[in-house]
DNA sequence: TTGACACATTCCCATATAGATATATGATTT
DNA sequence: AAATCATATATCTATATGGGAATGTGTCAA
């Protein structure tokens, strides 16, 4: 089997850099692809591809005005990510839980050793 | 271009479910690979890859004890998804935006159309 | 030393890109 | 209708998988 799709969840669309670009802009307001193509810096096409993932998992709506597609912003989808990450979130603000074995671990080093030895 | 590596960072690790769950598991401690592997019912090279990755990134560390390695979390590398995706919190707990567009609809629509239409 | 156990790595395959280029589609203007 | 603008899609290439099977490596037991 190969890599899941960058379409099957948030997760997979989310994990290219450039989508995130593309959502970052598109929290500021509503925007054209010539809008996106000339804030990123890179070909129509490409443009038009990621917005097509980002289409498919949710994470933006199209709406036609005129000749231009104006994209907006959906963070729904974002939210599972949220939620999974943010129970990690312990686990880097308390660094202490690490903190305690070395402490244990000098404690004993106390009893004799120099302990220079990293 | 091909799509980013796996490795790249942990947007790109912890888009894999399987890598997801891995981490869960060692949210409850630490595990042996034969450990996870019997959890996660999965072969054991195919766990053994998925470390790799996680490794890569800085998502888990090792400890070798005897012949067994011994595995545990390190969620700091979460933290920069948790703080992209943080900022787009309001983007689903606000879905009151929307719905002033729906309202100010239905009151032209009370103008004269009937608007039974879902 | 030999054997068993716990893991990691290598090789192979099918698949899914990201990007570049060319082209198709659809709306607006002239 | 023809030309133009704004987007989307099709095609091609190089690359990176996830998974399965086989094998390598290091440790402990007999």
């Amino acid at each position: 089997m190969a890599r899941a799709a960058t379409t099957t969840d948030a997760f997979n669309a989310v994990a290219e850099p450039r989508r995130r670009r593309i959502l970052d802009l598109l929290a500021g307001g509503e925007r054209s692809v010539n809008d996106l193509v000339a804030a990123l810096g890179v070909a129509q096409p490409l443009v038009s591809k990621h917005l097509r993932v980002l289409r498919e998992v949710g994470l933006v709506e199209v709406r036609d005005e005129g000749r231009r597609r104006m994209y907006r912003l959906n963070g729904r989808p974002l939210k599972p990510i949220y939620d999974w990450v943010k129970s990690y979130e312990q686990s880097w603000a308390q660094r202490f839980e690490r903190l305690d074995a070395v402490l244990e671990e000098l404690k004993e080093i106390e009893n004799g050793d120099d302990g220079d030895d990293d």
